[in-house]
DNA sequence: GTCTATATTCCGATAGAC
DNA sequence: GTCTATCGGAATATAGAC
């Protein structure tokens, strides 16, 4: 039986998110308007409602989306056998995985501010869930004396923002490779904890 | 002579930059109206039009003053005569300069975008030269064989945003004191490059 | 599922009285 | 210098036809 002429629920949904996506990263969630969305979507505004509750509900769900791919990858990647081969997968799964994502990450770190308290609440309990992984790496270390680090939670933090930092300035294409990068940020990374 | 009544331009046009800085760095340039400005600092949207020809150029006063005070504080500081010190003194005033100012360093970093495109480039060749402070110092470093660094451009953003990142988690009061986190850092800095 | 039309509210910026 | 009033437009979200 045909489809009834207009209707492309299968297709429109995902396109919905690409075009927020795109438009949110590139001028924020507060400075892009529904309309705005439906004519990247190339549908009128009214159309989106089918897809969103409301707007807010379509940032929540890209965060948490993203946030919750972030935690399923980092969780496939198979287990290493010592603290420091941990930390250099960890550095390199960082890297490389917001890298490939640039504008969830952007979106991730700049519109918290406008979701809900809820909404807020979730996609910081994730956040803090990822981080903790890399805590528990650095204490492992610091028990087999691997590492030399004064506070494993400024650590933590340190090593976060210095590793998200490449997402402000790396390019494909550019003067380095990805994997150069991995391996520069690998070799500050592991000095930075006195391995 | 008696003042006009209800004139009072020289702590208004203050007021209004203050206000407009706490109101950009909680909700975000794109969603602080400038009716919310005038409520916050007292009195009627229009009267704010006394003190900036638009909205664009309170956001821009803002951040040209933060980079502007950023470089003549860091300029005031005495020379050092080691990149070793020099690194160490950096990473100080960093960390501290920073933290002093939440507000405008927040809205340094997430509102560029909301910049009308002459205001950008001004701003990021500031911020540009900031950096380039950094970068003379681990070349100068290197130069001497102090510093162990794979490229210094990566080193100078890596330390960078290791730095910045104190923003986002350091509070007054916390468990540690400021004075504690610099020597943290500073431990992790001077480390990471290999001195 | 998408459209048009609309309710309701708010926006940035300006004009003119005082 | 601040006020009130307003222009012209855009915002989110909904209602109802198709």
């Amino acid at each position: 039986m045909a489809r009834t002429q207009g209707s492309h629920s299968d297709i429109t949904g995902p396109r919905v998110r690409t075009a927020a996506l795109k438009l949110f990263a590139q001028h924020g969630f507060a400075a892009v308007s529904m309309r705005q969305i439906a004519r990247e979507v190339g549908v009128q505004a009214g159309a989106l409602y089918n897809y969103t509750p409301d707007k807010q509900s379509l940032l929540f769900d890209l965060m948490n989306t993203h946030m919750g791919e972030l935690l399923a990858s980092r969780a496939d990647l198979p287990d290493d056998a010592t603290p420091l081969q941990a930390l250099e997968t960890f550095t390199r799964f960082h890297i490389r995985f917001h890298s490939e994502r640039p504008e969830e990450v952007f979106i991730a770190y700049m519109e918290l501010r406008n979701l809900s308290e809820d909404n807020f609440a979730r996609i910081e309990g994730l956040r803090r869930t990822y981080e903790d992984q890399l805590e528990v790496i650095l204490r492992a270390g610091m028990a087999e004396g691997v590492f030399h680090v004064a506070d494993p939670k400024l650590a933590t933090m340190a090593v976060i923002a210095m590793l998200t930092g490449v997402n402000t300035w790396f390019r494909e294409g550019g003067r380095l490779s990805l994997e150069e990068v991995e391996q520069i940020y690998w070799d500050m990374v592991r000095k930075s904890v006195g391995a």
